[in-house]
DNA sequence: CCGTCTATATATAAGCG
DNA sequence: TCGCTTATATATAGACG
């Protein structure tokens, strides 16, 4: 965008890049904003220059809001370092990291019981709504299998059992311990009635456009071309 | 950028907005990528649409190692967080509790985002779709309280503002003015919000403001328009 | 939702003080 | 480094399939 049209390849002259680097982090900023303002995203934004000074921005001001989200989704999966490491500084370091997620997580986890809600807003509040609807349909989905299953397995047991009334109770445990997978667990058929639980969850909001698959978008990494998923049209 | 100009505030259409959200995410992904190749920076970018699905950038394709470099320079700011202990075995016993909670919270995170689901039972299922169940009516009882504290507020400014319709642009931002509660690393980004947008139309159109009310303002930086987060950095 | 096309608005590479 | 100007390269709003 200039005078000359420019190679996506790190630039060597070292004022130039750094000219670039200024004037580039400021129209990356600028836009980071506005796609927020404009679309009510949630944007956070982290740059460090090749010197290692850090520039950001978030949405809100607050990148602790927005990593904590990010982690959400990530499940906090992120590496729980081992401290094998000897240098006695690092420990109190890693713990305080480790004591800081921890916060994190159960600050979430009440949340996700209902509790605590004051400290939200209103947009985390919906992103939590919409969360747990969607949990709550996986759930039941996961529930409704499991109680079909036992609900099979119940109903061939009393088939066979209706075939040969004669055989006393241990018989028939040993005839059914072949199929039946660990045997004590086995619920009562009073469990039964929650299947219709399933069904009561209808006009619930699924207003994903069938692209949902997908939790994040993976970048690869690449020294040279743009990637073309990220590339709208090459043409003019 | 584009047919029209447009205005830095919430657009109003949903269609409009969606498809906005979907350009501009990948332009400020594709720059995003570009000054972290050309400048040689080291580049993450988190951005949730409004429905809350993750879109992200990051150098090398690893976030985690940019957050990682992030909390660096948070933590080096509030280590004292730590527990004061001395015995230098002490640490090692703690940091392999704090980690053990932390693994048993992560498992349950993802129990209440519907994953990971196959190794619960039927009855933990069930108490956890009770669970959830109060959770979310909880949460749509605070959410609806939200919105109606957001709306009378609004209702309130809109009164406020139509009793003094002759302040010019800079005067109205002035006098929302606030310390915006910089988030303190190296760079003390004030914060922009949804109020001065409203003042930030160039005259055109005066389409209603629907707008949400957040405390801290933007702060002119000089008599430029540019906010001050973007404005050129003085470093070493 | 995704891709295309076109007219415009913006971003920015270079050059200069 | 810093600002400012200018010529161009890009990004993208709006409309359509």
């Amino acid at each position: 965008m200039g005078r000359g049209r420019v190679q996506l390849k790190r630039i060597e002259n070292k004022i130039n890049r750094q000219v670039t680097f200024s004037k580039r982090r400021s129209g990356l900023l600028k836009k980071a904003h506005e796609i927020s303002v404009l679309c009510d995203a949630d944007v956070g934004l982290i740059v460090f220059s090749t010197k290692g000074k850090l520039f950001e921005y978030a949405t809100d001001s607050c990148m602790e809001r927005i990593l904590e989200r990010y982690e959400q989704y990530s499940y906090a999966e992120r590496k729980l370092t081992s401290p094998n490491l000897e240098s006695p500084g690092s420990w109190s370091l890693e713990y305080a990291k480790l004591k800081a997620r921890m916060e994190v997580l159960q600050r979430n986890q009440r949340h996700y019981m209902g509790e605590d809600l004051d400290s939200l807003r209103l947009k985390e509040l919906q992103s939590l709504e919409h969360q747990l609807d969607t949990s709550l349909k996986h759930i039941r989905t996961r529930k409704d299998k499991a109680l079909q299953e036992q609900n099979n397995l119940l109903a061939k047991k009393l088939k066979e059992k209706e075939k040969e009334p004669a055989m006393n109770q241990w018989e028939q445990v040993q005839n059914h311990e072949l199929n039946s997978p660990s045997f004590g667990l086995t619920q009562p058929l009073s469990s039964m009635n929650m299947i219709s639980d399933i069904y009561q969850s209808v006009g619930e909001n699924t207003s994903n456009g069938g692209n949902e698959a997908t939790p994040n978008q993976q970048i690869p990494s690449s020294n040279t071309v743009m990637p073309q998923w990220m590339m709208p049209h090459m043409d003019n």
